[in-house]
DNA sequence: AATGCCTGCCC
DNA sequence: ATTCTGC
DNA sequence: GCAGAATGGGCAGGCATT
């Protein structure tokens, strides 16, 4: 039976005997499942209705299908909204606002400075501007001429002295160099824990002698550290922050808050994206945006690349010390300025390691306290259990605390589509935690205290099973009903509800995860994206595109940037390279929002994977044969490997590709849909 | 008012 | 989402 | 085994530009 791949045999058939203590020791695999399992679908039917009141909308419903974790989130995020939309109302009971109209103030009189200059420099991104005298003086709120060389400063020395081994002193600002040097050592250590360890010692330093920096420093660390993407900051409002327990974190982010430190105090929001931000150094630097932009190109670090740009500025004209404070300040104005900085959003990008800096440095050094503090090392003469635990919940409190976006609320009215929620489990009920009961006790109780409610609020489809057979059959059956697949659950033994251990427990099961099975095309590469971060210096991503043989086109179909090794990536740059041309062939098509940066000649020919084929805004292929002017594209694809036998012409057609696509269940069950389109057509 | 870019969110 | 890669 | 960091399609909402 081919049913599973070896990971998921690995995970599915280890039977875990009933253990009370944390270690997950596995008897190897038997044969057949040995326990009963729960298996319910991953998305369910969702029947649509045009018409009709509704009171929730779920935003993964738009596709007709829910996930099948759809029902809690789709709790939560209504819930969350109607705070939000709360907090919309009575935004005054936040400090933060006073703050907001202070910088209100200043960014009015900014505006009003730059508009006549936005004249002459067309803020399309594209042109380079012909700067006049835009060299702005980035230190012009720090005194004095050159110092002489500064200090050594060395946050990575043991046992440091947030005071004596600081380069500044208390009530300084703090120098920019400083912080400079804090980067400098970080980048040149590997271990996460050291660089953690290094940025700590020089917010402790902050904490101590220049707490109003803090937030300034905290703001360049990620101007220079994190990816270009996601380099934006945004100083929170915390009257966007809602009470509610957890927002699902993005893999790559965290979002903390505004306590300890009283980050709010600056209140305003100040959301500067990628291409804002290019547009700011450029203004800041008095360089053109289209020279940052390929700078950004070439270095793939937009931090870098401010750094530099400073540099050379600062060689035209010998600025006076760099303070943390003026850098940043300058920053903000201009990046406001630039017109789109203000945003509704409120949240922080960070990352783990800051956070986790920034924990360490509030635990050893307590923050507000009056100077010379009398804590500079909790560390010391307590043991070390004890000082673990107030970082672990230092840690906690920054990592959970966090802002929510305010969302725009949409009117009942607005709502067209009927949603049905689906449950399928129970975490909690009439103040009691169900999390550590076993999945069979939830389930009961769910069923027992819930009434169904036909097309609005149903319990998920699910069957109990002991054998292959039955999954398989379960599985084919949901696919047919337009879900996505299964999550096999036991329902005795290690059956809490989780979430740390889900990953062990919990398993998804989809088609397209399976071995030979789900949906694969040969597809050619017609152009290339730069890589980022890591992927410097190789390309990051590509433009793929099927073959039209009736048009002799080739239409794009997706971009792809996963399932490479790195091995791959170098390879695939180094064949690619030889066949750059410097424009598209006038035969292929594609969206100019996907414009590559390089483009080739159509010979390389991959096979690639993808759970789904979607109608596209965007790409092109096949269009016109299901669709008049949406082309179709793929969802979640994965490169597999290169098809060193197909020539571009043998790549898959558009005629193929529509095939593909009406032949999914999901089309096919829409039924009525294809209807509706023809009688478009027919007008 | 319409269009298009940018961002953040959901998979 | 998916995938690969260090730790 | 896990966390982190690359990357995907598609949508809604907000701004900017036309």
């Amino acid at each position: 039976m081919k049913l599973l791949t070896t990971q998921h045999r690995r995970s599915f058939f280890c039977a875990k005997p009933a253990i009370t203590n944390t270690s997950h020791t596995t008897n190897g695999g038997t044969s057949s499942l040995t326990e009963d399992r729960s298996i319910t679908r991953l998305g369910c039917n969702i029947v649509k209705v045009f018409h009709g009141d509704v009171s929730l909308c779920s935003p993964s419903a738009r596709d007709g299908s829910c996930g099948e974790d759809s029902p809690i989130k789709t709790c939560v995020l209504t819930k969350r909204r109607r705070i939000a939309s709360d907090s919309d109302e009575e935004p005054d009971k936040v400090p933060a606002k006073n703050c907001e109209t202070s910088v209100g103030k200043k960014l009015a009189k900014f505006k009003a400075d730059v508009s006549e200059r936005a004249s002459s420099s067309p803020p399309a991104p594209r042109q380079s501007p012909k700067k006049e005298a835009v060299t702005e003086d980035t230190t012009d709120k720090s005194q004095g001429k050159v110092k002489q060389s500064c200090l050594e400063y060395n946050p990575d020395k043991g046992s440091y002295d947030p005071i004596q081994d600081a380069s500044w002193r208390h009530g300084d600002k703090v120098p920019y160099l400083a912080l400079a040097q804090t980067l400098e050592k970080i980048e040149n250590v590997s271990a996460r824990l050291k660089m953690i360890e290094i940025l700590s010692n020089y917010f402790r330093s902050v904490i101590v002698l220049s707490p109003d920096d803090l937030l300034a420093s905290i703001y360049l660390c990620l101007n220079k550290l994190a990816p270009a993407y996601e380099a934006y900051v945004v100083l929170t409002d915390s009257s966007q922050r809602t009470s509610d327990g957890f927002k699902k974190l993005p893999d790559q982010i965290m979002y903390p808050y505004a306590e300890p430190y009283d980050l709010q105090k600056t209140g305003i929001e100040l959301g500067i994206a990628e291409t804002t931000l290019i547009r700011t150094i450029a203004q800041s630097t008095g360089r053109s945006v289209a020279q940052v932009k390929s700078d950004v190109a070439d270095t793939g670090d937009i931090g870098i690349v401010a750094e530099q740009s400073r540099g050379n500025q600062r060689m035209m004209f010998q600025p006076a010390r760099l303070t943390v404070r003026a850098v940043f300040d300058k920053l903000l104005e201009i990046a406001t300025l630039g017109g789109k900085a203000v945003s509704t959003t409120g949240t922080y990008s960070f990352y783990l390691r800051w956070l986790l800096a920034l924990a360490l440095a509030c635990a050893t050094t307590p923050p507000e306290q009056s100077y010379p503090p009398s804590v500079l090392n909790a560390a010391k003469g307590v043991p070390a259990e004890t000082f673990k635990t107030r970082l672990d919940e230092l840690a906690l409190i920054i990592k959970t605390t966090y802002c929510t976006r305010k969302r725009k609320d949409a009117t009942e009215s607005d709502i067209k589509v009927q949603v049905c929620v689906y449950m399928f489990d129970l975490m909690y009920l009439n103040g009691e935690s169900l999390v550590r009961r076993p999945l069979s006790d939830r389930r009961r109780l769910l069923r027992e205290h819930f009434v169904p409610v036909e097309e609005e609020f149903q319990l998920a489809i699910s069957i109990d099973t002991t054998t292959m057979e039955e999954v398989q059959d379960f599985l084919e059956e949901s696919v047919k009903g337009n879900c996505e697949g299964l999550m096999v659950k036991t329902l005795e033994a290690d059956a809490t509800y989780e979430i740390a251990k889900r990953s062990r427990n919990w398993l998804k099961l989809k088609k397209d995860y399976l071995e030979g099975v789900g949906d694969t095309l040969d597809l050619v590469v017609l152009g290339a994206y730069l890589g980022r971060g890591k992927r410097v210096g190789t390309y990051g991503g590509f433009l793929l595109a099927c073959y039209d043989q009736d048009s002799e086109e080739y239409q794009s179909i997706c971009k792809i940037g996963t399932g490479f090794t790195d091995d791959d990536l170098a390879k695939h740059t180094q064949v690619l390279k030889e066949r750059v041309i410097p424009k598209p062939r006038p035969y292929y098509r594609y969206d100019l929002s996907h414009e590559p940066d390089h483009w080739f000649d159509a010979s390389q020919v991959w096979e690639v994977k993808c759970a789904d084929l979607s109608l596209s805004p965007v790409h092109r292929a096949a269009i016109g044969i299901v669709d008049h002017e949406k082309g179709i594209s793929l969802r979640f694809p994965r490169f597999l490997r290169v098809r060193e036998d197909k020539s571009a012409e043998e790549a898959t057609t558009a005629t193929q590709v529509a095939e593909m696509y009406t032949n999914q269940d999901q089309v096919k069950n829409q039924g009525l849909g294809s209807t509706k389109v023809m009688e478009e057509d027919f007008y």
